[in-house]
DNA sequence: TCAATAGTGTCTTTTAGACATTATATG
DNA sequence: CATATAATGTCTAAAAGACACTATTGA
């Protein structure tokens, strides 16, 4: 919007970013936080987050928070905003208006914060008692689980849980862990490679493991930003 | 986020709301866009937006900007975040960071801006060169548009473009208006009456039009808030 | 009556889902 | 050989879409 005309109460209001990192970790999704070595916050939990600073896109400002509070370059994730959190009170500290962002990446890289610590909590742990987070971020975690469910729906945003070259297998365990529930291999199988340009198959193939078993044919990410038909998950 | 372990560069940064009202007006989507009487704009075209105060929400603030800078109260209007644009080089006046959200409100309510002018545009004209946006508002109407375009899909969102009570077909023209489509009347009704709680029936019925024709059953909103099935568009 | 709009029936194609079968590896 | 994993085939049910048909109004 514009400026000079309005003047009004508008004085200090601190712009920042908080990033929900999500990755899969032994099989179910898990997300990033950090414990701030601040005294004053009880040994809260916390995203990720930072000022953003003048002369900083907030995109810029989400990549330097995952690197500042956890050791984390994590340079080719995908990053996308959630949404703004604004109200009034969020931060007991004054008014801080967070742009969220969720930030998704194959494997866990291994944090290496240089103060307070960091690690991955399986999202299922996320929501019990034992674990509270500080500030709204209760509020923000859940939002970010819920949009990484829906858009493995619609787009093929599952790609960016795993390492390319990756095997049909590979792909269909991204779904289990983010949806927490059983695919069939044989219909997903059918339902990816039919979606346009989800996944483009190589000339490689896996290597079995100990136990054997026919080797996987191996897939790159396609170009397709939507899936047509989507991959619904069970209601 | 936090505040006091990072000082960094940080200094005054503007938050400020911008609004895509959404419409239909004469059978087709569109959208309220204002003229500031400020003279170094070059009498481009922008969405409604104001900065954000300290005591408010970024959602009263959204709707503030609506009242003040064309006269529109729409307290019942839908209201959702879009997303959040924060470039650094945005806006010529500084360092502004925009929460862009989208406002979805049956029948034109009539602009009465106190300054300036304000009116509806069919978001077909927007595109077009004649008429040029201030700020980044050309990136910003177009998402706004496909938002609107796409959670058609997949929630109830369409009736927020209808006074109750409503008919099916004034439904059906919500979609062809949004998406540009004619709708087949017959498949939209079974879909719109099979899918769970995103309509329910009423006793009553429409009054035909001065050509006669069957009376139409009249429905109200359901209590949905995402369909199953969807209702996809035409690909 | 006719024209106009609402609502139902029916048929075909596409997609989803369950699950059996075949293919290719290891030990 | 048995076991493990990958890939294909088959059948059924659900949903999408085209379009004919019936129902109820005004003129």
């Amino acid at each position: 919007m514009s400026s000079s005309a309005d003047a009004g109460r508008v004085s200090a209001c601190a712009v920042a970013v908080d990033v929900a990192l999500l990755t899969i970790r032994d099989g179910a999704l898990a997300i990033l936080l950090v414990e701030p070595d601040t005294p004053d916050l009880s040994g809260r939990w916390s995203l990720p987050g930072r000022r953003v600073r003048d002369d900083e896109s907030l995109d810029d400002a989400a990549h330097r928070a995952l690197l500042e509070l956890a050791g984390i370059a994590a340079p080719g994730a995908h990053l996308e905003q959630l949404r703004t959190y604004g109200e009034p009170n969020r931060d007991p500290h004054g008014r801080v208006v967070s742009v969220a962002y969720i930030a998704l990446t194959p494997h866990p890289p291994e944090p290496r914060p240089p103060a307070g610590r960091a690690r991955f909590f399986a999202v299922e742990e996320v929501g019990g008692r034992e674990l509270a987070l500080a500030y709204d971020h209760e509020r923000i975690v859940p939002d970010a689980i819920e949009r990484a469910r829906s858009k493995l729906e619609y787009t093929p945003l599952a790609t960016a849980f795993v390492d390319e070259p990756f095997t049909l297998a590979d792909l269909r365990h991204v779904y289990e862990a983010v949806w927490g529930v059983e695919v069939d291999a044989a219909n997903f199988r059918r339902k990816v490679v039919s979606a346009e340009d989800f996944v483009v198959e190589t000339a490689g193939l896996s290597t079995p493991g100990p136990g054997g078993g026919r080797p996987a044919k191996l897939y790159r990410r396609g170009t397709a930003t939507t899936l047509h038909p989507a991959m619904l998950r069970p209601r």
